[in-house]
DNA sequence: CGAGCGCTTGATTGAGTTCAAAAATCGTGG
DNA sequence: CCACGATTTTTGAACTCAATCAAGCGCTCG
């Protein structure tokens, strides 16, 4: 929980003491490697606030392919908002990459947070703007970007994950096979790049 | 200003005495197809309520590609919402397709109608929240898609556009050449597609 | 009526996929 | 700590979807 704290501290501008109140109903709760914190079908009914350790979530097309989401790693949130918000079924499934502990926070917490401390509100309304423009961000690469662009991005944008995260997985939230991203990385050391 | 005072009635539950008293500040405005309503670089100060005609947002790359993020039809809101939220330049520019009527909305009017309607409020979130659905869709659709499957799905979720917008456009905002689209849809005419 | 724009069609190219198999790495039990 | 099986990454060859380049057609609007 103590990350979480120290993040509300940071980002939502809260008091010690209102965020001693606020966090005290709050369960968390640690998942080994390979669990499903929810599985496509169900409804989500938490965002995951990632203490320590590495999620992924990600869907499953028709033809039975995985296609990544999005990371999460400490201090990051990961859920379905549209899941969460409108109480439908899931596309999303969400399991831990590595040994992960996580804060549970339902609507219902987040209704009562931002009812009692309008710094809470602006918080949540600030990470659901970043939220939009990290989407938009991501269509523009798809749109517009080669392969190579997309994964210079990628290690540029998240450093620390190139070295977590298994390549293939990579790939997959690149929208290439991992043999395509072998292939690139495979180009870029040829011409003296260093990833790290 | 009808069609809007029509939309908060009916997604925002508000009476009408509330959506007079709300709109009066309002203004609206009317660009002639081909109008800029938005030039990326500059911060975008509204979002636009379409009343009448049809807009479209879009980028350019480095290589000088444009890249359709929206349209706007009728009842649409368009804006970047980043740019607005977070007063920032722009990467979009927003053009008027056709003869177009706006109504002009800016951030200082949904704090106060959020502040004074709590059902304005829940209305401005639930678009929130459905914008991110829409993106997520879109995001799934580019890494999992042919440009067959999404031009079917285009057509399907926006038959009335596929008449009144020009098919590069279409193809700009599916992430293809106009010459692709041609031939997707040569193959689809051939196979006994009737798309109207 | 002509210039320009949008759409189509054809030929070629290219980025990325698919399929197959070898090489490297990881992890787990003995 | 080592060994062995499984997973991940790499490499190769053939193939595919869509992009590019180029040319022609039809429409409209100036």
């Amino acid at each position: 929980m103590e990350q979480y704290k120290h993040f509300l501290q940071e980002k939502a501008a809260l008091t010690p003491e209102e965020i001693e109140s606020l966090t005290s109903s709050l369960q968390s709760k640690t998942f080994r490697k390979g669990e499903f914190l929810l599985h496509a079908g169900e409804v989500c009914a938490y965002a995951f606030f990632v203490e320590k350790g590495l999620l992924r979530s990600f869907t499953i097309d028709e033809t039975g392919k995985e296609h990544i989401i999005q990371f999460g790693p400490e201090n990051w949130f990961v859920t379905d908002r549209s899941s969460a918000y409108f109480s439908e079924p899931s596309d999303f499934s969400i399991e831990a990459i590595e040994d992960t502990t996580v804060v549970l926070i339902d609507a219902a917490f987040i209704s009562r947070a931002s009812a009692a401390y309008p710094h809470f509100m602006r918080f949540n309304e600030k990470a659901l703007q970043n939220h939009i423009r990290q989407l938009q961000k991501r269509i523009n690469l798809l749109l517009s970007a080669t392969a190579e662009k997309r994964y210079l991005d990628f290690i540029r944008l998240y450093p620390d994950l190139t070295l977590r995260v298994p390549q293939w997985m990579i790939a997959s939230y690149l929208g290439i096979t991992p043999e395509s991203l072998s292939r690139v990385r495979k180009e870029l050391a040829k011409n003296n790049f260093k990833p790290h």
